[in-house]
DNA sequence: ACCTGAACACCGTTCAAGT
DNA sequence: ACCTGAACACCGTTCAAGT
């Protein structure tokens, strides 16, 4: 449903590339993609997604509101711009030879790109390309890490989507517990959560909440990041754990190879 | 930072669990928490996300916009309630004993829950609860399927997270994917691509995507669900298997010191 | 007490007009 | 050609007023 412009690509997707050329000639005060695209990135990294209005980027670049559609068609167009643009990786990366290390840093990378610029998680779904340059170059480092793996392309694909996505919620529900804030909860509101989170509707949770691991697991509590970095090496062991297993051939099928 | 109430719980909270009292004597016409967000949630399924507005929800009840701030203290609440009560989770669950299939089975639970409520997925993030009560359901039923796992608690919860985690994110990929549609990229537009997508710049991805294994694999294209429901089972095992194999205790790190 | 009516500030987007 | 000005339809939310 995207709309496809007369070169078979998504507009979004040709404008990243910088293949959607701007007609040029006239008076041309100096408005571009890039500039705009800056602009509104510049705000929500200050501001937040909420503060990223046409019209104020449009006066942060001393422009009107309307200006502005003459290079994007529309708000959606500018948000997927500036997704792309935000999950930016470093221009020389080098990973390790292990694969299993190598996806480490590579998740890591990932990573830090929405700790840099969070307000992308409150990007609208369905507006994500796989297309996009900065996607583009991040699965080709994902695939880089897994050079080495005994594994067929759709499979390599699978494990870095699996990763990627992964990485995504990990971030996603960090930022929602900080500002959430379990704090919320005092002590008087989870004495009152125990009386209708009770044992025998909630046999196996219960226990937990009243033991206070419930919530604890839930990290920010305690100010420290080491509960959130524990609980995302967890998961992202369990992953590799299992892609190793994989690779040496002793899934459900059977056990392989002596190598 | 969430608004917390008298009782120590985000307001939010209390009213999902029915805490909240409706001060109750005068006219009442009839309006409640639960016709509100029922009517927001059929606004939803019918007609998408951006659809529900306090004026549509108010209109298909019946009652005026400014009804429902007696119920809600804003939309952002009122979309709070809607997705918690989205993602129910049939009365009756009975899970498998061995818990790799019931881990099967819960994700199963959760994911078919967003494929009944899309919408859920494009709710501004920084608004869930782990306190409200379909959640403490679902954790309830995920913990169920851990039962015999010798982990402590919360291994356990991390484990949950972990799943739930990628069960969002798969679907959230998927639904991308649908409405905007790989489609959208004619053969003129893979040419276009190849010629920005170069071997040189991206060594790894290149040949794939030349070879159309990198489009492939993101499903829809062929319109089945093939390729789609593959992948989410190869990072489903991908996490049951490596938590098959810590419990078996022999992770990835220390492949070293047989079992 | 519950609900309404009118109003406010703001948003994305259009269109015709200026240079 | 690029940009502006005025206007439109819509949104969430407020406040004082009705019953």
């Amino acid at each position: 449903m995207a709309e496809t412009t007369e070169t078979g690509l998504p507009r979004a997707v040709a404008i990243a590339w910088g293949m959607q050329e701007v007609p040029q000639r006239g008076p041309n005060r100096g408005l571009s993609h890039e500039r705009i695209v800056a602009a509104a990135i510049e705000i929500a990294d200050a501001e937040g997604l909420a503060a990223v209005t046409m019209q104020a980027v449009a006066k942060s670049l001393g422009f009107t509101t309307m200006s502005l559609y003459r290079y994007v068609s529309g708000k959606d167009e500018l948000l997927r711009l500036m997704q792309d643009a935000a999950v930016a990786v470093p221009e020389k990366v080098s990973l390790p030879g292990d694969w299993r290390e190598a996806l480490r840093v590579w998740a890591g990378l990932v990573r830090d790109a929405f700790h840099a610029h969070p307000w992308v998680l409150g990007i609208p779904r369905g507006q994500v390309s796989v297309l996009m340059p900065n996607s583009v170059r991040v699965a080709d480092l994902g695939l880089a890490a897994l050079r080495d793996l005994p594994l067929a392309d759709e499979e390599k694909i699978g494990v870095i989507l699996t990763v990627s996505q992964y990485v995504t919620s990990t971030v996603e529900l960090e930022l929602n517990l900080a500002d959430e804030g379990v704090v919320a909860v005092t002590p008087e509101g989870l004495d009152l959560l125990s009386q209708v989170v009770t044992p025998d509707r909630y046999p196996h949770l219960a226990p937990v909440l009243l033991a206070g691991n419930y919530l604890e697991t839930q990290p920010v509590a305690t100010g420290a990041d080491e509960g959130i970095d524990a609980g995302y090496e967890f998961g992202l062991e369990l992953i590799i754990s299992g892609l190793d297993r994989r690779v040496h051939g002793q899934s459900a099928r059977g056990v392989g190879d002596g190598a």
